[in-house]
Order: structure tokens, then sequence, then C-alpha cells
DNA sequence: ATCTCCGATGTATACGGTTACATTAGGGAC
DNA sequence: GTCCCTAATGTAACCGTATACATCGGAGAT
């Protein structure tokens, strides 16, 4: 069907392995034989198939990343800057969207597998440890995120929460609040319980309170924040701030708090967590916990690259850092402590005529 | 290094033929045998390597996937959708994102060309038609957006803007604008040319003007729509209605109609293109002409799909419907006609303390 | 002129599977 | 007991490339 470097060769009257030093640029060969051999590839459109160049020497030059939601734009622009890390080194990117469901994920990593992938980040949603067991077998590099425990040739990067929350809560504690609501990820996930319990520890360290009632799980998207909002905000009392999974939730929250009429900040404090681009586009911007998708890019390739040069060193455990983005959907507690504002009274129906 | 079929067929006794229909589920093995041979792939974590099989029978079951900006929630959308259809049959995605360089595009072709993938979805800016022959010469279906032309194994999927822009400058003129601008994609694509013709098209089909100084370049992203209404802005007389190339350029629109302190759309209306997620969110949410993404997902997907299966029949082109979103960003025309509203002049700052 | 040496090319095998074809063994029919 | 058929297994070639090793021939040294 398609050609190949003996049909080549065949049409140059040469072996084979004369065209393969061609391709490869070897200096192994006379300039007229390399020319007219370059004419026939030229001729004829002749383009090597890497495959089987890759079942030749190991190396299939493909990366693999998984992760739980390819609309979070906090993904894909990792997903962005790590396909150009590897575009530069002439590798490739397979992409796999879990949706956070762990049937998801296991095909994915074990698609990841049969490939023989160079190596593979996995951002995905719960994952066990045993099926990581292969990857070692095959010596493919896996970086991990949230999973705390390394192993070789398996690296884990995790984000720094319990500083980024303990931030986030003392922000608001300058600003005057002492009742604190939070709206976690998806219910059941590993990083959703440390991302509550890093932001319960630092209320606790910062005598603040919250209560049962304002921990509400989201799902990590826009319609989650929204329904956990509602949530609270049907509460006998509400919080005078709310701290957010991530950017989304905190966008859901918002959409949900504008439709109750509550002026934010004035009535509520809300903080986000990723600093994605929308935050900033946001009415009000949103105050956020940011996370440089730069570096940790960055921690992902250095990882995989790491154990691909020399596989047997143990790995790694990375830690990215959180920083807090004051913008304007933070600003001091409210007056009346903790009690619901008159606003909050639902309006039945708002302008909207969509 | 890693095991092979053969390694098993030893450690089994047997030859690596039986071990190939154990694998692939033959009843040509006693049960036995079957048994006996499953046990020991199990327990050493054998799994078999992809790609030899694909180098065999010439199918990679991968499919490419390159388009210009992956930080645009409209192809994210889009790719989520591809991919969870390849996932259906365990077929995975290779994607590249080129950032709208041509350079990028023609190599990211390139590479697919040399996985010898089964088919690659071109969304990215501009590409000379020559470097498709290669691929038609190996047979691999590729699926084109805004390229107008097909070709034996090359479909094309062009996106109704001459409709769109009809229904969109219709909505406008009814509610009484005649005086509209419009912010288009970034200078020079072939489709940002197509969605600015179409748009003046309709303007001139409905009896409306519009101004040069009002026909500014965006770059479809937000920053762009914000300097693009910048300059609008700074004209001596500004449309009571905008109309752009996409949401996010009509997102970054609306951000610097704001900080001019116009309100939208009481002083002006402006309808985007794309109907993303965040459409909803901002404030007012977008009037916009909706593309579904499932449609043309779809659409990308039975063009690959079809030439896989009998590459010899002609592409098809295929086009996908616009549909006008009516939200709050678009309203009746204000009285003074094409005039500057006294708040337009801008408030040297706002209250942002970024 | 002979011997070396090296540059240019060819030969053959490996990578890890699949599979057409060959071989073997065992059971049933006669 | 022979013959035949078939189910189970083995053998070997192939996919497209890289490359270790073999071969060949000409230039330079002696």
């Amino acid at each position: 069907m398609s050609l190949s470097i003996r049909e080549i060769a065949r049409l140059a009257s040469v072996s084979s392995a004369t065209v393969s030093r061609v391709v490869n640029g070897s200096n192994l060969v006379t300039p007229q034989t390399r020319a007219r051999i370059e004419k026939i590839i030229n001729d004829v459109h002749f383009v090597p198939d890497r495959r089987a160049v890759h079942l030749k020497n190991g190396k299939s030059q493909i990366y693999g990343i998984i992760i739980p939601d390819l609309t979070n734009p906090f993904f894909t622009e990792l997903v962005k800057i790590f396909e150009a890390l590897l575009f530069e080194k002439d590798q490739e990117l397979l992409v796999a969207n879990t949706d956070f469901h762990a049937t998801r994920s296991q095909r994915s990593l074990h698609r990841m597998l049969l490939r023989r992938v160079d190596g593979v980040a996995f951002l995905g949603s719960e994952m066990e440890t045993a099926s990581l067991e292969p990857f070692f077998q095959n010596r493919i590099p896996v970086v991990t995120t949230d999973h705390y425990r390394t192993a070789t040739g398996i690296s884990d990067i995790t984000i720094d929460f319990a500083d980024g929350m303990m931030q986030a809560v003392e922000h608001l504690r300058k600003l005057g609040h002492r009742q604190v609501g939070f709206i976690g990820g998806t219910e059941g996930l590993v990083t959703s319980r440390v991302r509550k319990e890093c932001f319960l520890d630092a209320i606790v360290k910062q005598d603040m309170s919250s209560r049962d009632e304002w921990m509400v799980s989201g799902n990590y998207r826009i319609d989650g924040g929204d329904s956990a909002m509602e949530k609270i905000l049907s509460c006998s009392r509400i919080p005078t701030a709310i701290v957010t999974a991530n950017d989304l939730t905190a966008i859901g929250a918002l959409r949900a708090a504008h439709r109750h009429n509550l002026r934010i900040p004035d009535d509520l404090s809300i903080v986000g967590c990723d600093d994605i681009e929308m935050a900033d586009i946001v009415h009000p911007p949103l105050t956020t916990l940011r996370i440089s998708r730069r570096e940790y890019a960055r921690m992902l390739f250095e990882a995989l690259r790491a154990a691909s040069e020399d596989f047997s060193k143990p790995g790694k455990q990375f830690t990215v850092p959180m920083r807090l983005i004051v913008r304007q959907s933070t600003g001091p507690a409210p007056a009346r402590s903790a009690a619901k504002p008159a606003a909050a009274k639902r309006k039945p129906a708002t302008k909207s005529t969509r």
C-alpha cells in the first residue's frame, strides 16, 4: 500500500540500509548517492513510518496525559503548556478525559500502557496504586497528582493547599470575617478531602468558625458551585464569606448569589482557587489562590524527563505553591454577623428573558 | 527489557502463536492450555505491545486533532466530545495546539503523517493544500474546516456564517439598530475573512450601514476583543451594536465597554459567536450565534470514519448550522443614533485595586 | 606491485506481535 | 487395524525500520 524504505531502495537500485542512512542523515553516503535517493524520496512523497522506528528502538515519543475535565480551563491551560514543552522535543501528546470516572481513568491508564507511551501524567481522579505496577514493570515513568506516594519511576505532585488555605483564611480574618463556609469538590475524591481538611485546619488555627451546614460539596464545575451555594443560602444563618475548591465552583457560587440579589463582596465574600483566566473576567473579579500552570506543567515534564533518563532513581515528591491574588470578590465583613441580609430573600424572577 | 509474547511462550513451554491466540481469545486453544497461559500472563503482568500489532495490520488506532487554541472553550468542548466518541471505539486522540502559527500547523500535520494516524481533524489555521498530498498517498483520511474544497479521502466542514450573520443582523435590525460595527478574527486567516464578508453581506442585504473604522480585527481571544473595542470607542462616532467573530472576542469587547462605563445593552449591543458555556455567565449574558459542538464533533468523526471504511470515496462537504441565542447583551438601539453617549468618556480609573 | 586501511554499500537480523500454512495427535468410521 | 478428519499446536514469514557485521574497491604507504 504505502511506500516502504525497501521500495525506495529498489527504485534507486541500492539497499534499504543506504536509504535508511540517507533518511537519517548519516555521513556514510556519497553525496551523489544521497542526492539521487533524496530526489526519489521527494518525487514519490515517501515519508518513513515512525511506528517501525519506535518498535525498533523502544521509545514511542508519545506522552499521555489523563485529566478529569477537559473543559476546566485550569487543565487546558496546563495541557497547552505541557504540549508546547513536548513539541520542542519532537514528542507528542495523547489526551484522555475521564470526567472524574474511576473506570475511565483505569481504562485510559491501561491504554497508555498498551501503547507503551514514554510517560504518563495522571491528573485524573482516583486510581488504585496497584494499577501502576505494570508501568513500573515496563519502565514507563508516571507522575501522579495528590497521590501522596512515590516509587521507582513514579513521582507525585501535590499542591500546597495547607499553605494556600491558610493565606485565604488569613485574608478573610483580616477583613473581619469570622463565619466562613466552604464549597468543596466532588464527594469522595482524595483531592476534595484534602482541600476540605486544609480549609478546616486553617479555620481552627486562626480561631474562626464554620458550621457543618456551611460545608457543602460541589463537583468542580460551575453548576456544582451554583447549587452548593443554593444550599448554603437556604440555611437559617449564612456565613459572611465562602471559600471554594476551585474557580469554576466560585463562579457558580457567584451566579447563585447574584440570583439571590446578594451584593458581592458587600454582603458576601467569595474566594476561588486556581486563578483561571476567567477569574479576572467575571463580575466582580475573583479573589483566588493562584496555582501557576507553567510551574505545574514544568514539574510534570521534569518528573517524566528525569525518570526517562534514569528509571532506577526513586520518584520525587513535588509541591506546587499557591499564592493569594486579591481582587474584588472579597471585602470587609458586613456588620450583620452571619445573619441573613434582607436582600437574600429570593426574588421570584430576574429580568432574564432568555 | 519488557516481556514479549515469546518470553511468555517460553515460560509456558508453548509457541508464541498459542500465546497470541490466548491473548486474542481464539477458540483454537484447549481450556487447560488457555488457563495455564493466562495464569502466567497475570503472574508476570504481561501486557502486549500494541505498536507491534499496529505495525503489522496497518492501523494505528490513533486519530489526530490539530487546533489553533486549546484554551478556547469552543475547541476544548469539541475535543472532549470527539475524544469521547473515539474512546468508545477504543481509539485515542493525539492533540496538537498551533496557537494560530502556520509553521506549527505544518509541523503538526507532518508528525501525524509520520505516526500514520488513522485520520486527522485539522481545525488549525492556514495550510497549503499541497501538504495534504502525502495524506492521500498514505490513504490517511483528513477532515479540514473552512478549507472549502474536498478531495478523495479529504472532507471539509464549514460553518454557515452566511446564514448566521444574517440572523444576527436581522435581530439587530428589528431592535432598531442601523449602525453596526464588527470585530473580526486574526488578520489574514481565511476563516476571519469569511466571517467578515458574511457580516458585510448581511449588512448590505438588510440595508444597514457600517464604516471602515468600525471594522476591526481581533485575534479570537479576549485581549484581542478588548483592544479592538478600544479602537472602535476611540472613533468620533460609535456604532449602536457590534457583532464579533467569536464569544471570547465579545467578552473582551464587553470588558472594554464596561471599563468605559458603557451600559450593555442600553448604550451598546454586542453579539457573540460560538455560544461557549462562558457566554451565559458573563454579565450581561451574551446574545450569540450558537454552533453545536456535538454536531460538529460528530461530523468530524463521521467524515473520518466514512473515509476509513472506503478511502476511494470522494470527500464530503459538511455544513454546520448556526442558531441565534438571544440573551441580554442586545437590546433596543439607543435614541442617540451613532453618537457618543456621555458616559463613554473614559473614566480615568475604575475602582479596581488589583 | 602488494599490503593496509577506510569509506561506501550490502546482507541479514531484530523489534513484538499476527497469521498462513505445516505438523501432530487423537477419535470415529469402516 | 487403517484411513481420514479435525482440533490443537508449532513454524516461519511478515509489517517497516535500524544497525551490526560483512564485503568490496580504491587510495595511500611501503
